[in-house]
DNA sequence: CAATTCACGGCAACCGGTTGCCATCATGTG
DNA sequence: CACATGATGGCAACCGGTTGCCGTGAATTG
């Protein structure tokens, strides 16, 4: 009586619903609709059986649950980069909304590796009843994904499949502006990883919002997104007539930053950078980073309404802000 | 024959392995024993079962395989935010030896909340074979856990628990012999989350150490661990008379540096600032910090060694090295 | 060549729930 | 009072694997 598992004997096999049933004097399936299905039951008999399982500390097995449906209450999301303070935000988003709707979100990190984040899809898929993926896997990939499991992607179009993305569009065209209004003509785009969608499709917008602008931009690249790479990064810019660059990310912005004042190349004065995400860090840089923020916390809880069928659009498009701090100025004379 | 998965007719069932032992004329016990029990079989049986299961691309269920074994091949890691780059280094490190040793890593983000870190394990216990927490529940919630799953902890220990910690004793030496060295005698401690055991054990070490040497120790907070309390403990710190601040970690310190700025305050040339964990970050802040590096990655390596039994020690302590940079300076005269 | 041993394959039970279908009993209705 | 109806509970099958135990036939040994 003093503790609540099992009679003091042994490792205590765990109380099942035959135990419950037994105690109750019910059949297995009555103390089974009795949990599971109130209202298939008298409520005199649903209260008693709810009384026994209390008393005798059952939890019902959720393996043995999810075999005949199939359905765990589990979600996946899979981010590339579970160190970028901007995938935490997506996680958090999709965290929430999940535990709203009584689910549980397993998070696995694909480290930009396609074959990683497919090994990750593969083990994790029996357990979970579908995926948010921020992915780096190939179009076919995913279509080969999506007859296993529901599937919802972040910052990827693909057809038949729902998605939410930032509007590259709108944003590349409020950072194309912004810079032209500083007076600069030649800007560099400092690439993503090949595999990103994300990175395709900022440097398509971009390309044309310079185009429409008369702004020559140089394409650099691809890099991979991280704060090491900004060295490489700042010096192929360097190597440029640009006076702006615009980075993937904010990780490869501060990169850029930490090289050019290395090398002793002002921001702004000499070089303006733009970054991507508006994550942690992009306040505190020096100079502070102007950025394209990105809603990750609002994209990841509308992936997670997308994927329970709460939400029945297909392609939802996040406003993604140009956020103005100090490391955009005029161009340099 | 065109595509891989099952006759063209409607959604294909999953094929079981009752359809292969059917294909291979085999009882399912054989076709079981053959993919999973190889030493049972001929190998001419085996080659036979395993080809035909290639060719119906069979895939084990794995919850039915989980439902008699009560084993999933899945480990939990629950950390209390995993916006702080710091927990990231703990997943990757966690995440690469789960991986080797044929284990998937499901991570869930408590939020610095007790409550939610109960739930996230209440939830992952049924489908994990074992937990690896950096845990912010009181010691009876963790013995409680403890008789259902294994655990092992991160920077906390109790009684009968395997745990990984930081040395957090030697750190506090490092670091008071590193501010007396610099001329420091009244330093102020600015605690993090009153529910964190390496909040009260680094305190513990840091109030020894200062009495050895001679040093006024003020403590301070506690405060939330983010940059967003830096500014109200930088503020409880300037009206102390301390001439250096320890703050708890680093996300805390930038928090610290960054109201300092606003302030007027100089760092060092005022106020000496140390963090802990050596962040990503921590290099690029002004001026860059200097901390207490914690070696996360290899603690988290070495806890799913733990956990696997691969390792049985019950107590590790991890070296947490004294990383010097701008952030520190002679005391103001 | 007969006896012993062992490799191999199969039957059936089991893991812990859920659920379709049927039996029963109480209630309402003609 | 007889009959239709609906609420309730129980039997048994099922989800998809694994495994203990047994039977069979081939290989080994005396």
């Amino acid at each position: 009586m003093d503790h609540s598992d099992g009679a003091g004997s042994g490792p205590s096999r765990p109380v099942t619903i035959y135990d419950v049933a037994r105690e109750a004097g019910v059949a297995t399936s009555t103390a089974s609709r009795a949990l599971s299905n109130p209202g298939r039951v008298s409520e005199r008999t649903r209260a008693h059986v709810e009384e026994v399982a209390r008393r005798l500390g059952y939890r019902p097995n959720r393996i043995a649950q999810a075999l005949p449906s199939g359905r765990t209450r589990m979600l996946g999301l899979v981010v590339p980069d579970i160190a970028n303070p901007h995938n935490a935000r997506l996680i958090r988003g999709a965290e929430a909304q999940a535990a709203a709707a009584g689910y549980t979100l397993v998070i696995a990190d694909s480290q930009e590796q396609p074959e990683l984040e497919a090994a990750h899809v593969e083990r994790l898929a029996p357990f979970v009843d579908g995926f948010v993926l921020s992915s780096r896997v190939d179009d076919a990939g995913l279509h080969g994904l999506r007859d296993r499991r529901p599937v919802v992607l972040f910052n990827r179009t693909l057809p038949e499949l729902p998605s939410v993305c930032v509007d590259f569009d709108d944003s590349g065209r409020q950072v194309v502006e912004h810079l032209t209004s500083l007076g600069h003509r030649t800007v560099a785009y400092l690439r993503g990883p090949a595999t990103s969608w994300a990175d395709a499709t900022r440097r398509a917008a971009l390309a044309a919002h310079c185009r429409r602008h008369g702004v020559a931009l140089t394409l650099l690249g691809p890099f991979p997104p991280t704060l090491e790479a900004g060295a490489a990064a700042a010096d192929a810019a360097l190597a440029t007539d640009a006076t702006a660059v615009i980075a993937f990310n904010d990780l490869l912005a501060i990169g850029v930053l930490q090289r050019l004042e290395h090398r002793g190349v002002a921001v702004p004065g000499a070089l303006s950078v733009v970054g991507g995400d508006d994550i942690f860090g992009a306040t505190f840089c020096r100079p502070p980073l102007t950025t394209l923020a990105s809603p990750a916390d609002q994209a990841g809880r509308t992936l997670v309404d997308m994927l329970n069928g709460r939400i029945d659009a297909t392609e939802v498009v996040l406003p993604a802000p140009l956020v103005a701090r100090d490391s955009t100025g005029p161009r340099r004379s």
